[in-house]
RNA sequence: GGACCUGUAGCUUAAUUGGAUAGAGCAUCUGGCUACGGACCAGAAGGUUGGGGGUUCGAGUCCCUCCAGGUUCACCA
């Protein structure tokens, strides 16, 4: 409709005032709900052909508009600003294609498919997830919802920090301190089992160094060398030389971590195609690097650590490999992406990796094209907010992380007692109402999450995320709910729906109002794409659920005397069902049949 | 100190990327079921978009400058 009123629009100037207008001045956007009309013209950047005054302007482009163009019933001007209004008949005709079109994505569709990697997660196997992984997962799995419906192909990648300083921290202390624990032994989930030795060595690490300080040890030195912290710098070195009893061991306890992650991305619904190593990766990094350095790109230092020197960039030096030859952070980065590049030749690859580490890739970038990978071009940093608390940033010294394992039980729990109190699940089995407990809890606490902007800071208020009024997941599983209790009478009543006579019917502006609302999915779809961001979804499919609320309170349906409204009703209903499933989907939110 | 980011009602947030009178939810107050589901709907109140300047027909959005907060610049990841 858009591109057909801007062909329009163009025609009129060029009739009216004999110019040719660039596409980019005739500027339509869909009118505001306080004013009369669907579409708007802005008539300002016009005023250079017409030389008249906006309201005159608009006027005169109107006229000529209205006249040329059956589907427009009418217009008004309000200073700069030229409203048209769509026939109803347009608007039915509209909605009996959409009722009948096979796919609600079709029109997302890009030009150019592109192969896309999207890598989330990311965790590290020294501690369990936690709240910011959680929004981290949610991210990145819906936006490869998303970027997939719009035709692209892409593989979901997790990289795992399997290696380095801080694994060699929880096998120490396990060593020292653990007894031969084991998940088995101690019915503790792997993950929170390793996590509670890099717990005890932080501690124990802590007083060491206290101790040497106290003794007239300057701090830096104190920390650097306290008996446990050289212990894991040689173990991080015998690991890297393949000490086999350091590598069985280190083995042994990312299983257990695996094991425990394995549940937690289960709960969560987020899956993987390809699970990247890093101790498998850093060794092509470590490859990658001397054989820049071979090349003059990087540089050795009199150590024999090697940096790169970034400065001309506007960056700075940058380590890649320390002076006893182990492999930092950057150099499995490197080495992962073109490991990545290897296989997959991708487009795009898309870090979806919070914004702290902003200059990491900021620096990743300039160093892979340093190296001459042009293709470093299509990386990505997906850059998101911290999560935070209503008392501040989470602080593993203060206790006040949040476990993803507890938030997802604790807004289960929440979604039964809310659920036994309103009691409509009386006929239900204890398994089918465990499945919709499970259902509302994490829709809950997955849509507090998306619904907004990604790339902002968000805080994490425990009481708020547990409300299911308002602006939440439950309302609109819940809108969708009602609908679906709609069909199940209409189905005993033995009420069909009729596709062909829709744009007969008699409905009034409300009906209208939810078809233009329903146009705006695909677009918001794509615009969610282009623009990373899955809470575009999120809060259209609340303005979608709201809007059919009124509607739903404020009309009756399968009462409706009048055959033919009552059947666009009924069909108008079952494509904002569709709209709401289907938009939930893509943030990977399920939508229970009853509540 | 350098670089980058953020600041919108008491709180959590939106704003079609420069368009009209800044829109919601929570909390507060008031009202609404003989109905297809009240986890709902309607109404009230709440704003100098951190301050100031500039560009523009038009600024929450772009530029400058202050103020406040955050992140980062590790032989940590």
């Amino acid at each position: 409709m858009e591109n057909l009123l801007k062909a329009k629009i163009k025609q009129a100037v060029e009739v009216l005032y004999n110019c040719s207008v660039a596409e980019e001045l005739i500027q339509i956007q869909e009118t505001r709900k306080d004013f009369s009309g669907d579409f708007t013209l802005v008539v300002f950047p016009l005023l250079r052909f017409s030389k008249n005054t906006p309201e005159n302007t608009g006027e005169t482009i109107g006229s000529y508009i209205v006249d040329k163009f059956p589907a427009i019933s009418g217009f008004n001007v309000i200073k700069g600003f030229l409203n048209l209004e769509i026939s109803n008949l347009w608007w039915k005709e509209y909605f009996t294609d959409l009722a009948g079109s096979k796919s609600l994505f079709e029109k997302c569709r890009v030009e150019k498919p592109e192969t896309i990697l999207v890598e989330y997660s990311s965790p590290n196997t020294n501690k369990p997830l936690h709240l910011g992984h959680i929004r981290n997962n949610l991210l990145g799995y819906s936006l490869y919802r998303i970027l997939s419906v719009c035709g692209h192909s892409v593989i979901k990648t997790n990289i795992v920090n399997d290696r380095g300083i801080h694994i060699c921290k929880s096998m120490i202390a396990w060593q020292r301190f653990g007894n031969g624990e084991t998940p088995q032994s101690t019915g503790i989930k792997g993950d929170h089992l390793v996590g509670k030795y890099y717990v005890i060595f932080e501690r124990e690490y802590r007083l060491q160094a206290a101790v040497l300080v106290q003794q007239g040890m300057d701090v830096a030195k104190a920390k650097n060398e306290a008996p446990l912290m050289a212990e894991t710098r040689e173990m991080l070195l015998k690991w890297e030389a393949g000490d086999p009893e350091v590598y069985n061991l280190w083995k042994m306890m990312n299983s257990w971590v695996y094991a425990g992650f394995d549940e937690t991305y289960d709960k969560l619904g987020v899956d993987f195609d390809k699970i990247y190593y890093e101790s498998d990766t850093y060794k092509l990094g470590k490859e990658i690097v001397l054989t820049a350095l071979e090349n003059n790109v990087l540089y050795k230092n009199a150590d024999s650590s090697i940096w790169a020197d970034l400065t001309s960039d506007g960056l700075d030096q940058k380590l890649l490999l320390r002076s006893d030859g182990t492999a930092v952070y950057m150099t499995q980065d490197l080495g992962t992406a073109v490991d990545r590049y290897r296989e997959y030749k991708f487009d795009k690859n898309i870090y979806v990796v919070g914004n702290e580490q902003n200059y990491h890739f900021q620096v990743l970038r300039t160093i892979l094209k340093r190296m001459g990978y042009d293709w470093a071009e299509g990386l990505i940093h997906f850059s998101y907010g911290m999560v935070e608390l209503p008392e501040g940033r989470m602080k593993s010294r203060e206790g006040t992380i949040v476990d993803a394992d507890d938030l997802i039980s604790e807004m289960q729990e929440t979604a039964r007692d809310v659920s036994l109190e309103l009691g409509k699940l009386a006929d239900f089995s204890d398994v089918e109402k465990e499945e919709i407990f499970r259902k509302i809890g994490l829709g809950a606490l997955k849509y507090y999450i998306l619904k907004v902007d990604p790339r902002k800071n968000m805080t994490f208020n425990p009481a708020e995320s547990i409300d299911f009024n308002g602006n939440t997941g439950p309302f609109i599983q819940y809108t969708y709910a009602r609908i679906k209790s709609v069909f199940r009478k209409a189905e005993q009543l033995g009420i069909k729906e009729e596709i062909n006579s829709l744009s007969e019917a008699k409905v009034g502006v409300k009906e209208i109002e939810i078809v233009k609302l329903l146009r705006r999915f695909p677009e918001t779809v794509s615009a969610s794409a282009a623009g990373y961001s899955p809470a575009l979804i999120a809060n259209y499919c609340y303005e979608l659920a709201r809007e059919y609320n009124q509607f739903y309170h404020d009309f009756s349906i399968l009462g409706e005397t009048d055959q033919s409204i009552r059947n666009f009703r009924l069909i108008l209903s079952r494509v904002t069902s569709e709209v709401i499933y289907n938009g939930m989907w893509l943030l990977g939110i399920e939508m229970p049949e009853r509540m």
